[in-house]
Formats: C-alpha cells, structure tokens, sequence
DNA sequence: AGCACGCCGACT
DNA sequence: GTCGGCGTGCTC
C-alpha cells in the first residue's frame, strides 16, 4: 500500500497536521495535490511517502489527482518545513506558502503561451497559390513570404499581412499551429561590463571562500570591491556545475545592480522581488524549479528558491534588519541560509562594511571566519567627517537647523554646480526630551535606553521595561528649562532650504514622496542629472546609488537615531552615518560629510569620524556584557491581543504566573522579567499587552520551548499569542 | 477554514 | 408544531 502524508492548504492550526492518504503509483514526494477533506475538496501538499499507516482504514481516503504535472517542493525544503515549524514554532503550511510564489495557488496566473506558425511541409505551395482567388492580395504576399523550416510568431504574420489572411491559410492547412510557453522577462537595461582586475586582498578572499565550506564574515569597508568578490566566487561555482544565492536588501535591487549581474551571468541569472509583475515573478520562479536559472538574486524570500546543488550562498548588508521577518511566518533568512548551507555543504558568506555587532561577536568567537577588505579599491581615503556641535551653533545665536559648517559646504558645493545631499535621520517617530543647554536626554535609569514621550498621558517612558517617568519640565543636570521634544522633518528642511537657495533643485525622499510604484527611481534619476541639486532624504537616500558628483553630505540631527529607545540605537546610528557617509566622494572631487550633533563627545561619533569599526565593536560589545543585552542575552516578548480587554488581561495575567513559575525553576537564567501594556496599547481596536524576559544564553532553547507551550496552552479564538525571539522593534 | 451536528427562541 | 440562531467538534 502506498500512504502520502499530506498537509492541506488551509491555514488554522486546528488542521496543520499530517494527514495520511491513499495515492498511486504517479505520487511523487513534493507534489501538490487535490485531496477529499471533509465534505469538500482541497489543495494539499505531499511531504513523504510510505507503505503503512496508523489511520484507520475505514477512515483513510484516496488522493484525487496532481495540481500539476512535476514537483514543486523539493526533499531539501521539506526538511527545511520542518526544521522551521519546530525552531519558529510555525505552521507547516505557512512553511510550505513561502516556498511557492503566491501566484501559484491563485491560478490567476498561467504561463505564458504564445503560438508559432510553420509551413506544413506536405503542402505544395506553389500549387496552392494557383488555387487563390485573384483579389487576395495578401494571402499571395503571406504565400510568397513564407519559407519551409521556418518559425514564425503568428502575432508578427497577423500584423504584416492580416489577421484573416493568417487564419485563412491555418484553415486550409497550410499552416500549422504550435503552442509554446514563454517567460516573462524582467526587464533589464542591456549595459556591458568589463570583468576588473583583482586587487591581492580580493583574490585571497575568492580563494578563502571558494576553499571550505564555513560560514564566512566579509567585512569590507565601502568601495573595497566586495561585489566584486561576490561575482568571481558567483561564476567559479557555476563553472563548478553548481547553484548560487544572493541575498541583497530590497532597496539595493536597482536597475543597476541587477543590470551588473545580467551583463556578467546573462540567461543563468533570476531575479525575486517585490517589483516584478505577478507574471514575470512566477516565470522566474519557475525558471529556477526547471534549472534554466543556475543563479538567484533576491530579497529575503529568495533564500527559499528551488536550487538544487547550491554551491555558495551570499548574504549582502548583513546588518539589515530586513533579512529577518517580523510577521506572519517569523523567521531568520540567516537561519534558513545556515540551513541550506549546511544540507549542501556549501559556504556562506555574510557581508557588510558595518556588521551587525553579533556577527562581528561571532567572528571573533571563531563561529564564523573573518575576511577583511580594509582598502578601498581606488585607493581613495573616505571622506572626513566634521562633527559640529549644535549647542554652540545655539550659543553663538544660530537657532536655525543648518550649522554655519554646513552651510559654507553647501554654498561652495552650488557654486561649483556640485550635488549635495541632506540626511534626515527620523528612525522611529517616537520622541525623547532634551536639553537645550547641557544636551543631556532622559534615559530609564534601569535600561540605558532612551525614554519615549507619550503626548496623551505626558509621561516618559521605557519601551523595554515599562518603567514611567515624570515628563521633564527642566533639566535633572544643569536646571535649565529648555527642553525640547520631536524631531525634525524632512518637509521643514526642505522649506528651508528652498528659502536659502531659491534657484537650485532640492528634491525630497521620504515615505511619503515614494509611495507610488517607480517614484523611488524617478527621484534618484532626476537626481542624477540634475547639477547643482540637493537631495533630502530618511535613511532610503544612504543606500542605493552612487552619485559621481556629490561632494557634500550634511547630516542633519544625528542623534535622533541614537536616543531612540533601542539598545542597538547606538549600533544603528553607526551603520546609518557610516552609509551615508560613503556617498560622498565617490569619484575624482573630494568629498565631506558634516555631521550635526548635540552630543558631540558620544563615544559613537568618536568612532564614526574615524571609521573606526573595530574599537567601537569593543566599546558597544562591554557596555552590551554590563547592561546584559544581546548579545549576551537573548530578549523574548510574548504579545497578547484581543477585542476584548478584560479576556486579555486576565489571560496575560495567568500567562505572567505561569512565566514566573518558570522563572523560579530557572532563577539563574532570567536577567529580567515583567509584564506590562505593548507601548502601542491598541491597534486596529485590538488591546495589546506583553511579557517581557530577558534570559542567558545556556538554557535559551529549553526555556523558548517551554514559553512557547505555555503559550499554546492560553492561546484560543478571543486571544493570539505572539513569541517573539530578539524583535526588532517593540511597538 | 468550512461544514455538520445539536440544542433553545419566534414564526408561517 | 418547525425554521434557524451559532456553540462545539471533526476533517486522513
């Protein structure tokens, strides 16, 4: 007897488990199927295969027939589900949905069939065209035109010579219909790139990666030429026979970027993103299941493409947060890589200029090996930074948003016909209080983290322990009663700048102004071409592009990322103003950076005005060791939402006790522990409360096990419990 | 998720 | 007397 175990399609947990069925001899691991299930009948997913089973046989039912006509899962991603449901506590369809693109299940979207003609071979032409009326003009010219052996698309006949002279000629056999399926292709501007020379560094570094099967952290500084690693370890693997992955920011994916890897790979390379159309995402989906595409580029999701051998698997900016998934499935693509990595026993490279300062951690441990690229290929020094300090800017009767520093710069840079660009760091819209006058921030007195203003109840506030504060009214430090809250926005300056330069482009990118599909690449094109121009931007403006002729970078408020209510808020203004950095000066002119701070001594800008990555690891790495924060502790939320108030906070409440018992058993292994209202209480008029731990790394996996069954346990159809492992952000 | 089974109020 | 409300439980 031949039994398929199989997931069904539908995502409640009360049916996402394995049912056994009967199949014959044409069921393959890894096909989708359609099964009875109930009354009705559903999609289902084939996970194994065996002769027996513990169902009852009176109850045991037959599989109808394949969705399609190959596998679509393959057994490296069935194992994969499952190291997943179990590691993430996940569902098995939720796995199995990531695997295929949505438009698969939809049935909206069918490959695309265009149909070709050919001459039949058994018609004597010329004897046919005698048989023609004498006014048919263009079924003689269709006649004279076609040649044996030849295929034509019927769409390009149609409109040379008539659609009815085209159908006639089918219709008298003497052409012949072929259906063919297509790929949608991408579109990608055709650019031909020259392979550079390598410098020693990079070749040592190709050979290091290509050499073992570890996971590797390249820590190149901007413009090292670590693309260029990339490609060469990308096109030794292929010459291997074998497959590769690279995972690249969303934001990264630009015409360019992509225009690169074309020009270098050709046909062998898919693209997955967001930006293709449902059609042409589906086609390279499917390109890469029926191994035409021997290379994949993508975002986060593309860790999950059907390669088979993969020979090297590359991870780019590997301090994004965005590689890691905060809803729905929640899952690391660092995990799934490792994962991959080592079923195809194949090396993994994480990297990135400014590396997230657990992989560094990691690196030093010996976990991963560190490669380094501590030169810039063209030999070019950085650009210097010039911090300024906006409370004297104040003293010296400055009020504005601009230093006088900056100013100068930008003047010079317009003159010049130069471009220049304006960084608004407005990460999170949560404000702190300040100080005007000694600069001092309010921070939880048991969290070294920033407090956060809550207007409605004018209170401060720690987003990581709940604890409140009196809103200040002055200064704890030197009494002043200048204290200023918000932000500054990148509409204001803007303004402003318009005001002051009334003549020249000042084009603005935030979220609001790249909402609409393409607008992110229009802005950086006008960008591009227009001279002089200025572009004010978030964070989206540091990544991306290289602009040849930007020499100024002004960074408007740094802080605003530092105090924001993050342990790694420090790290985060590192990367940030590192990036943002490193556009300027890309090419012959020098380029400056002028970074405006009311903090001018913290030890983050001291470190950042001189690249200095690796003492500023040392000092965040000791002050993460004293505060006991990640990486030595792993932080864990359980987030509680509901309709009804009461329900949540009675369920939340036996939760908590359930939670402390658990503490009790593991007294040494809890830093902290507390529940409280989400610092976002409602959302789409769901109340939110959560319990927050913080615990040590030696019994993490048993005591996450444990929290996830405590979890299930209070989990029903008036309340949703969330685990969380490290969030990114704790809204 | 969907659908059947099942036990209590207002209607042709 | 019945039609239908949605609580509970099951699906190989």
């Amino acid at each position: 007897m031949r039994i398929a175990e199989v997931i069904v399609d539908i995502t409640n947990s009360q049916v996402d488990k394995i049912f056994d069925y009967q199949i014959d001899n044409w069921g393959e691991i890894g096909m989708r199927v359609l099964v009875p299930f109930g009354n009705r009948v559903v999609q289902g997913f084939v996970i194994n295969i065996k002769d027996s089973t513990n169902v009852d046989l009176t109850k045991l039912k037959s599989v109808i027939k394949p969705v399609d006509s190959y596998v679509i899962i393959q057994q490296e991603l069935i194992e994969l589900m499952k190291f997943m449901v179990k590691k993430y506590h996940l569902r098995y369809v939720d796995c199995l949905r990531l695997f295929i693109p949505s438009e698969m299940r939809s049935d909206k979207v069918k490959p695309l069939v265009v149909t070709n003609l050919v001459l039949n071979e058994n018609v004597n032409l010329q004897e046919y065209k005698t048989k023609l009326r004498k006014n048919a003009k263009n079924q003689m010219e269709l006649c004279n035109f076609l040649k044996l052996n030849t295929i034509y698309q019927k769409s390009y006949l149609s409109e040379k010579f008539s659609n009815s002279a085209v159908d006639k000629l089918i219709d008298d056999n003497v052409l012949i219909e072929q259906k063919e399926e297509i790929s949608r292709k991408p579109y990608f501007e055709n650019i031909k790139t020259t392979k550079p020379v390598h410098t020693p560094l990079q070749t040592r570094a190709i050979q290091t990666i290509l050499s073992s099967n570890d996971t590797f952290l390249l820590f190149g500084v901007t413009g090292s030429g670590k693309t260029e690693v990339y490609m060469s370890v990308i096109e030794e693997v292929i010459n291997k026979g074998k497959t590769a992955i690279m995972l690249v920011p969303e934001i990264s994916l630009t015409p360019q970027v992509l225009a690169n890897f074309k020009s270098r790979f050709g046909e062998e390379v898919a693209i997955l993103h967001s930006g293709l159309s449902a059609g042409e995402r589906f086609d390279e989906w499917r390109r890469i299941l029926f191994k035409q595409a021997k290379i994949v580029v993508g975002a986060r999701s593309a860790i999950f493409a059907p390669l088979t051998n993969i020979g090297a698997i590359i991870i780019d900016e590997e301090h994004e947060t965005s590689y890691i998934s905060e809803s729905n499935p929640r899952y690391s693509a660092f995990d799934v890589a490792k994962f991959r990595k080592d079923y195809n026993n194949c090396p993994l490279v994480l990297a990135s200029a400014t590396p997230n300062i657990t992989s560094f951690n990691k690196a030093l441990n010996g976990e991963y090996k560190l490669i380094e690229l501590p030169e810039r290929v063209n030999g070019k020094a950085m650009p210097k930074i010039q911090i300024v300090d906006m409370l004297s800017e104040i003293r010296n009767g400055n009020t504005t948003m601009f230093s006088s520093a900056l100013l100068y710069e930008l003047d010079k840079c317009i003159k010049d016909k130069h471009q220049a660009m304006i960084f608004i760091n407005r990460r999170g819209y949560s404000s702190f209080m300040r100080c005007l006058d000694c600069g001092y921030v309010a921070k939880c007195t048991d969290c070294d983290v920033t407090l956060v203003y809550h207007k409605q109840e004018d209170k401060l506030k720690c987003h990581y322990c709940g604890k409140r504060y009196k809103a200040l009214t002055k200064c704890p430090e030197c009494g002043s009663e200048s204290i200023r809250k918000g932000a500054v926005g990148t509409e204001q300056v803007v303004a402003h700048l318009q005001e002051l330069y009334p003549d020249v482009k000042i084009l603005r990118m935030d979220n609001d102004t790249t909402r609409t599909k393409n607008a992110y690449q229009k802005i950086l094109s006008e960008f591009a071409k227009t001279k002089p121009a200025i572009l004010v931007g978030t964070q989206m403006i540091a990544k991306g592009h290289d602009f040849a002729d930007v020499t100024v970078v002004g960074i408007v408020d740094a802080d605003q990322s530092l105090y924001h209510s993050d342990f790694r808020s420090t790290e985060k203004t590192f990367e940030l103003i590192t990036q943002m950095a490193g556009r300027a000066g890309r090419a012959k002119e020098d380029g400056k950076v002028i970074l405006q701070t009311y903090a001018p001594r913290h030890y983050a800008y001291r470190y950042i005005a001189n690249y200095d990555y690796k003492n500023f690891f040392n000092k965040e790495l000791n002050l993460r060791k004293t505060t006991q924060f990640p990486p030595f502790t792993t932080i864990i939320r359980l987030l509680f939402t509901s309709e009804n108030e009461e329900i949540v906070r009675e369920i939340t409440k036996l939760c908590y006790n359930d939670i402390k018992t658990l503490r009790m058993d593991n007294i040494d292994s809890f830093v902290y522990l507390d529940v409280m209202k989400s610092p976002i209480g409602k959302i789409k008029n769901k109340t939110r409360y959560q319990i927050l731990a913080r615990i040590t790394l030696d019994k993490e996996n048993e005591i996450i096990s444990k929290m996830y069954e405590i979890c299930d346990k209070y989990q029903n159809q008036n309340v949703s419990v969330f685990v969380e492992i490290n969030p990114q952000n704790l809204s």
